[in-house]
DNA sequence: ACCATAAAACGAAACGTTTCGCGAAACAAA
DNA sequence: TTTGTTTCGCGAAACGTTTCGTTTTATGGT
């Protein structure tokens, strides 16, 4: 049936340990080792995982757990840590708990079961004690996108804080006073940073934030576009909006463009996540980009790296930058 | 450490023989039952896979390849499908290719190395050999969204001609006949499709399909964008235009938007695939919407089904019906 | 040619299950 | 009771690897 290292010793005439050996780099006679390669190839023998893991205790398999499989910022992360584990070996078990703490818990419990070798998390926001948990166990863990406190774990993160900063404070230095903000849900970590540096940007600038302008939305299409309305109906509106994630950005572009709202003369405009709705959208859209590839990339080679047993720095906080994309849809004012 | 069927056995004071028995559901005395279920709960005991599949060559693990993880369309049913499969126990595997086809069959021969019990897969155009060869090995198959020629295979569809068909009929019937389309990628069964469902329709009630009118697009926001703007600069233009993916449409609307071309008045409109566009946009958009939950169950019990040994029907083609909703985006024109 | 040492190959046990054939026990019918 | 039949439990082998301690082979210095 499928070919087995028994085949590949009986070919060679070699030991089974031999092969064994041979397979996982160790030191074999430069004729043997040849040999065996010619064997694997002819006989097209494949390391039956199974057997495998079932002596060394290891999967080859990563569990990633992520809020929602129907964001692009997330599948777009998953995509990248997919591709950098496989090359190593690794499949990646996707599972998303719709945004439900308690299907989080069961599909990480689904994932403990299948002893995977490590973990890739969005935490959900409350549900620290999973994350302790995972700890405890000892399987290696990344967080990515949101932090958990009080808690010693390797996390890549985004620096949403100076990503708002850097975004507010030239819509500031343009004369912008009245700066409207569409933000997220306030349990959610990044949407709490990106709130402060809004905040922090002001205090530095010795200017004083107005509550009316910061509008609280649930990083949907539907709330970007109401809430955008709503921050065009209060008397006088803000010059200036920054919008904080994909999807509310489009919302808000929708609203913008039905109501003949014009960027920039009625309202200068920075976007969030999607670097195209810079080309697409006219006048060129100011957009906040974030850095998908390099967190799947790097939350990928760190956890491969505690696979390996490598505990160096551990825990390592890696803040990753965004990058500010200024285009046409921003206009200087008069203070 | 971890707890074996071992253990359970000296507990119970069974034989390990039993407590497998007991595990696959065969014959053991209540009383016994009783005793072993105890000793499981308070053990902690889970079966471990590795040993058993190395036993039964099932590795309870199914491989899901799609064209793009950054394509709501096809994330939306990898999480229906994951769901699914979760509840019997098995773990979903997501592999993308980012729509090149040598990716697809690295990703393929990934998912057969690590053998998993079965494949969803929505296959790239041209690469039929890859069917035909997975379909060689036994390896349960079902193909999702795109048809294979000459192939006997599982297959769950979206009825897209008729989609299209029904679609354009409506606009037809409220007096259309200069109507455009925005369709996909040509070598795309879908797309294909698509843009037959609409010929068909003019066909049927004696009117004559303007080529001019039609118009090519990869299926991204970009493309949706500058086709309409191209529409619209055809003279005469069209009177309606029909988009037929989520991307394509959000482009579309902003383009519609950016040049205060008003629906229905310039132009009567329907768009594809996101029914939280009929919410957003005023007037209120008429959507394509294609059943992602049920194509995603559909694919997800009949696969179950191949696995558990289960032929009958053999090959199954699921064709499901797309949602037609009607808004405020269409009016009526004089003939 | 000889010994010491290093390098390579070997054999057997172990990982945690399932499965198969057989024996024991339970039960029903005679 | 005896016999026949069904139900349940048991022991041992097998799945395909890795690993460890040991034996064999190669290497090099004298």
């Amino acid at each position: 049936m499928t070919t087995t290292i028994k085949d590949i010793a009986k070919y060679t005439g070699l030991s089974i340990s031999t092969i064994s050996k041979y397979l996982n780099g160790g030191n074999v006679l430069e004729r043997n080792k040849k040999l065996i390669e010619e064997a694997i190839q002819t006989l097209d023998f494949k390391v039956n995982e199974m057997a495998r893991g079932l002596r060394t205790n290891r999967t080859m398999t990563v569990g990633v757990l992520i809020p929602s499989l129907e964001n692009i910022f997330f599948t777009s992360i998953v995509s990248n840590i997919e591709s950098m584990l496989l090359k190593e070996g690794y499949s990646t078990i996707v599972c998303d708990y719709k945004e439900d703490p308690r299907l989080e818990e069961k599909k990480l419990q689904f994932l403990f079961d299948k002893m995977v070798d490590g973990i890739v998390l969005m935490p959900v926001p409350g549900n620290d004690n999973l994350v302790k948990e995972i700890i405890a166990r000892g399987t290696p863990l990344v967080l990515i996108d949101r932090l958990v406190n009080d808690v010693d774990c390797d996390v890549v993160l985004v620096d949403n804080l100076n990503a708002s900063y850097n975004a507010v404070e030239q819509l500031i230095i343009r004369g912008h006073r009245r700066i409207g903000i569409i933000v997220g849900p306030q349990n959610i970590y990044t949407a709490q940073e990106r709130l402060k540096g809004y905040i922090r940007v002001f205090e530095d600038y010795g200017l004083k934030v107005d509550p009316n302008l910061i509008k609280y939305g649930d990083y949907q299409i539907e709330s970007g576009y109401h809430l955008l309305l709503e921050l065009m109906k209060i008397d006088p509106p803000p010059t200036a909006v920054y919008v904080t994630n994909y999807e509310m950005t489009i919302g808000s572009i929708i609203a913008i463009n039905e109501n003949n709202i014009r960027i920039p003369d009625d309202i200068s405009f920075i976007g969030f996540d999607n670097q195209d709705l810079t080309r697409i959208v006219k006048p060129a859209l100011s957009i906040v980009v974030q850095p998908v590839q390099q967190i799947g990339e790097t939350a990928a080679k760190i956890l491969l790296k505690r696979m390996r047993k490598d505990q160096k720095g551990f825990p390592v906080v890696t803040r990753l930058k965004t990058e500010l994309l200024l285009r046409d849809s921003i206009k200087k004012v008069e203070g």
